[in-house]
RNA sequence: GGCGCAGUAGCCAAGUGGUAAGGCGUGGGUCUGCAACACCCUGAUUCACCGGUUCAAAUCCGGUCUGCGCCUCCA
């Protein structure tokens, strides 16, 4: 198994620091809206990466934080005149429902930075015993010069830092010894939220808290360590400097991250007006879609998001549902039992769309790939079944498309609520019709129940249903 | 200014040295009472452009053009 590594530029086979076990760390959203579809990316497709591990045995403890203190929480907190905690633990909330309509596994552990305060004042302290740290006026800096290894991760080195952003890193950064020191700890402003410490009341500076919580819940060292392509730098650089300062062993051993979801081939935001919430898209597809349009492509890769290519990847991903519902149907109505002779060399066949899966996926995680190997086996089954076909046959392909969608988070199986006995009345007042050659009644029915989001399908083995 | 990514059919998108996967869409056909689903056929002599290396390049090297990202809170 193959993951491109940030750090060294490269996909390196993956050996886990403990034998059938991933510690991953994903850094998760600062909660003080609605998450948006960029924030969706990274959930996606770490959560992919997490399945992928499971589908092969591997034990995985996946930490994901929320950011619950920050200043944009707090400038939400004082619009609405709510605490700050009241804003987070509502968005918090809202993602949770988002996450899970993405069919996202939840987390071994949600760390909140609220709830590790105390971890991060004693990593701070260690760093200020250990000459990394330094306090001025109630504000715990980062000594960036004195870590050695300081841009290992982003690929940069400090003198470019300096000389070329100098007039954004200087402006108003008095107190610093070097402009490129960063903020561990930052001291109580007026209506702030704030905890002791030894540098007076404050909180803590952002990358302190994924440095603790990591920590914490993984321990010093671990296997991957991801994010959006933004946190690069500065945040994940501050996270190695922080850790491996403080521990004084390497920190995350894989560092994956994923490319930047645009709309109209710019990156979004506000200013822009090109901003969607994930729930807003909930309110237009599925967001069984939106996860499938995100895994349509490589996760480090670029992505535009647009209405067209949402449709787009909807009609696909109903090509592969309509396949599992036809599997279902044609079990329901199966004649024969057992499978044959000459079924079970089929389902042989089907060994390679299998194998083409995982190669995929064991190649950092190529789900663009790995959906091909899935519309491949998919054209397999809709030719090679049919009301001839064993029951035996029928599932053995139904749960191997199962399988393989699972690891992509993708429901196949679409839930089939019972009819109500109105409509059921009226699927049979239409065979009727159909049989008495009274197709103008046969189709206002079919009409109707369209109207009422249920398509009807005639084949050969009966009329089939679902929901559009 | 520094660092980096990308440019493959109408659209999306794999492929990173051996002669262009897959999906969506289009058009034609089969199936159907008609549909829907599905199936078959339909698509790049060619991978932004120009040079070079090689028996062989979309894939490697150099250059040009174009788009984008990071360097500042950001997934």
């Amino acid at each position: 198994m193959k993951i491109y590594n940030t750090m060294s530029k490269s996909k390196e086979d993956f050996i886990p620091l403990e034998e059938g076990k991933v510690k991953m760390y994903v850094c998760g959203p600062t909660v003080y809206n609605y998450i948006h579809i960029g924030n969706a990316r990274p959930m996606i497709v770490f959560d992919t990466v997490r399945r992928y591990f499971e589908y092969k045995g591997y034990d995985v403890n996946f930490v994901s934080n929320f950011t619950d203190v920050d200043d944009k929480i707090i400038k939400k907190a004082n619009e609405e005149g709510v605490t700050a905690d009241e804003i987070s633990k509502r968005y918090i909330a809202e993602c949770k429902k988002d996450m899970e309509g993405m069919n996202i596994e939840p987390a071994t552990k949600n760390p909140l930075a609220t709830e590790e305060i105390g971890g991060m004042i004693d990593m701070i302290s260690t760093l200020i015993e250990k000459g990394y740290a330094y306090e001025k006026n109630g504000t715990v800096y980062y000594r960036t010069r004195k870590f050695a290894d300081y841009g290992k991760l982003s690929h940069k080195n400090l003198d470019d830092l300096q000389s070329g952003g100098r007039a954004l890193l200087v402006t108003g950064e008095d107190e610093k010894e070097d402009p490129l020191d960063f903020v561990l700890w930052k001291p109580k402003k007026e209506g702030e939220p704030a905890w002791q410490s030894p540098w007076g009341e404050g909180r803590p500076g952002w990358h302190i808290e994924c440095s603790e919580m990591s920590k914490k819940y993984l321990g010093e060292q671990i296997d991957i360590h991801a994010g959006g392509e933004d946190l690069i730098f500065p945040h994940h650089e501050n996270e190695i400097a922080q850790s491996e300062a403080a521990n004084g062993k390497p920190f995350a051993k894989y560092w994956m991250h994923n490319g930047f979801l645009n709309i109209d081939n710019r990156k979004m935001s506000k200013s822009l007006g090109n901003f969607f919430t994930v729930r807003e898209i909930s309110e237009k597809y599925d967001l069984q879609v939106l996860r499938f349009f995100m895994l349509s492509a490589h996760y480090r890769s670029p992505l535009n998001f647009s209405a067209e290519l949402m449709e787009a990847a909807g009609n696909g991903l109903d090509r592969i549902v309509t396949a599992a519902g036809n599997l279902k149907f044609l079990m329901e109505n199966a004649g024969a039992e057992k499978m044959t002779e000459a079924e079970e060399e089929l389902f042989a066949q089907t060994d390679r769309f299998k194998e083409n899966f995982e190669k995929a996926m064991d190649d950092d995680f190529n789900t663009a790939d790995a959906i091909a190997a899935i519309f491949d086996f998919v054209k397999f089954i809709n030719t090679n079944t049919d009301g001839n076909s064993s029951k035996e046959y029928l599932e053995k392909l139904h749960d191997r498309l199962v399988t393989l969608a699972d690891v992509l988070g993708i429901i196949v199986d679409r839930e089939e609520e019972m009819l109500d006995e109105e409509i059921e009345a009226l699927i049979e007042e239409r065979q009727a019709a159909r049989k008495n050659r009274d197709f103008a009644r046969a189709d206002q029915i079919r009409a109707d129940l369209l109207a009422k989001g249920i398509v009807l399908e005639d084949t050969r083995e009966g009329v089939k249903w679902r929901r559009a």
